[in-house]
DNA sequence: ATCTAAACGAGACGGTACGTCAGGTCTTGGT
DNA sequence: ACCAAGACCTGACGTACCGTCTCGTTTAGAT
């Protein structure tokens, strides 16, 4: 069945107003005070929403940020991927693109979100199908598109390189032992080209 | 024997039996119930300990944890890291010992101690430190002997290595997309020696 | 009786049920162990009352108790003072209604309180305000409405014959060397009567 | 069998400086903070003695300070009751005396101790023996006294006089509605007297 | 000159209650 | 049907004292 686009639902409708508070509430104390000492109570209070409305409409803490991080950077996200010539500039292509999201507030909250991932399961479905697979899957696209461009084998294990990818990142962004810049990123690019077995 | 005549400490002394209790205690309750339920009530309850004890001796749940899991794998990580012969075998035999460390209860423990660390920065330093710095300090030392032996050039960043094989190992765990096996371990070292430009 | 339309408070109502179990479960417990050990802890759990409801609604142990004590021993206590001939008469009958509040639970929790004054000076302003002051207040309109029925002279401090009829039956209840029984009142009231200068 | 005078018990000597410090201490806290805070690990540790030697010496805090009151006030409990003359000058030199102690620091550990005997019932015998029944009985010697000299009847009750002298002291120091000075003393006195039949 | 025994400081220990905080649910009146 | 306000139960938090318990260290009389 087709839901008939007159159809109107009976009782008052969804209050936009309450949902971009919400949002922006969060993004707001986020910034000011960081993830850990955000909580429902509190963005609900900075809303000026209440509790049962925050709980209607996300389930958990990190629903509420993870949405309010889609809305914020829902114009970077869905930028589709430019092809720039070779596999090397692809890549680098796609890291720089995430530095710019991973820096500043945003990067505190994707932190914020792997942690509360390791301890709400439900949570940690959302966040890997909404966000780390989505990324993943396009750099893996990218990896096999190098294939047909030459340059890297199609025996490489693209899962394996993706991690190889992806993982010092996520690495250095939870230990903080080093920093995550254009010249690591482009020092990452150059390993995993190296270990897919791109000729020089 | 003669007892140090220098130094003996005054007051009633440090009851072993209470140390060892709340470390069994809180390994037993992380088997039981995982991490997230885990609360220092429960730890003391547990352990048949006051939480005025528990909180005299460790600043934080996760300080506990920490402890607990030095308590376990002490024999295991004070081993020395024996000469295999090669870069690759060596890299093999330190990644496989990780392995060990890593699966059943202490994955699950590593995984809720790094969530730890994004919320709670002071955990975050002991934490790091004591635990990441180390391993990777080793396996620092292992690439740079690695030079010594041939097979990879000196000229390669040693940090970007050491986050290049540590990065996916935690990436996968905590994001739990594929697993963490020998499999993986072996084919990561390859792509690593690879990235180092090691000859085949 | 319409309730008045021009005031309706918003958010979820007191519950009743909550105040009455904790003012019911404070007299329970004081019954029967008394004062001392009576703690926050022990009525919200007796009450089965979160500890959050009781601190907001009662900022101290001892305005728990006031309350409750009110709530039991409110038809006493709103009775009017019957005019019953003569001062003398009228101050016996006054008293002797003071014992039968004074006797069993009732002053046991009178002299906790009396002592919970003695620290906590927030709960000494309610204590004094609400309870002793008014008896006294009572007591000196009917001493003060003696001399117009002639007996006792206009020039009495009224004050300090108030302080002469109360102080010695706190000072029994509280030092406990004597009993505060009829024959004690009556014997107080013919001492405070000639202290007046009440004709005979 | 009588232990002998120059027996001397063997081990270390009770230290008569730790002693001291704890009194001085308990003055000195009870002055600075008022009797509420007042704790026996504040005690110790601003006397610079373990607890260990103050739970050795005495049993409860109440014991403590009533030691220590007595120290303070030692030269004025012990001076013997001079006779004025007549028994009202003999019972305002009385109450006047009561006034000094009773008068700053002293005042406020005496609303404490009181306070403390309500709960804790084996200091409450200690308590009552050791200060209040022993000035009631010096009290109640001074009005037998005034018997023999004339002015008021042996019929009288005595103890009922003594508590009409003694209860309204301690009311208004409990309680706190009017100040206990020298006028109000003055009045009581006369109050009694008359209470107690004496002519004019 | 030892020996013995009590008192001492330091401070760790198991407890109990404190008062606060956030989570998640619920019940109102108002839109 | 949705919303704000806000009361409710639950459970953990970290702290404060309690009174008890080891420790190693004096201190002085007894041997």
């Amino acid at each position: 069945l087709i839901p008939s686009p007159t159809f109107r639902k009976r009782g008052r409708p969804r209050s936009t107003a309450a949902r971009d508070n919400v949002l922006r509430a969060t993004l707001d104390l986020v910034e000011q005070q960081g993830y850990g000492p955000l909580t429902m109570e509190g963005i609900a209070s900075y809303a000026g929403v209440s509790k049962q409305t925050l709980y209607r409409w996300w389930p958990t803490k990190g629903a509420v940020i993870l949405e309010a991080l889609f809305e914020q950077a829902a114009d970077r996200l869905t930028e589709p991927q430019a092809d720039c010539g070779s596999l090397q500039a692809d890549l680098l292509h796609f890291l720089e693109a995430m530095l710019d999201v991973l820096g500043g507030t945003a990067g505190m909250m994707m932190r914020g979100l792997m942690a509360e991932a390791q301890r709400d399961s439900e949570f940690a479905a959302i966040f890997r199908v909404q966000f780390v697979a989505r990324r993943r899957a396009i750099l893996i696209t990218l990896l096999e598109h190098g294939v047909d461009r030459g340059g890297i084998s199609k025996e490489n294990d693209f899962e394996m390189l993706a991690d190889l990818t992806l993982g010092p990142i996520w690495y250095r962004l939870l230990n903080g032992h080093l920093t995550v810049d254009e010249a690591f990123v482009a020092s990452l690019v150059t390993a995993v080209m190296r270990a897919a077995g791109a000729q020089a």
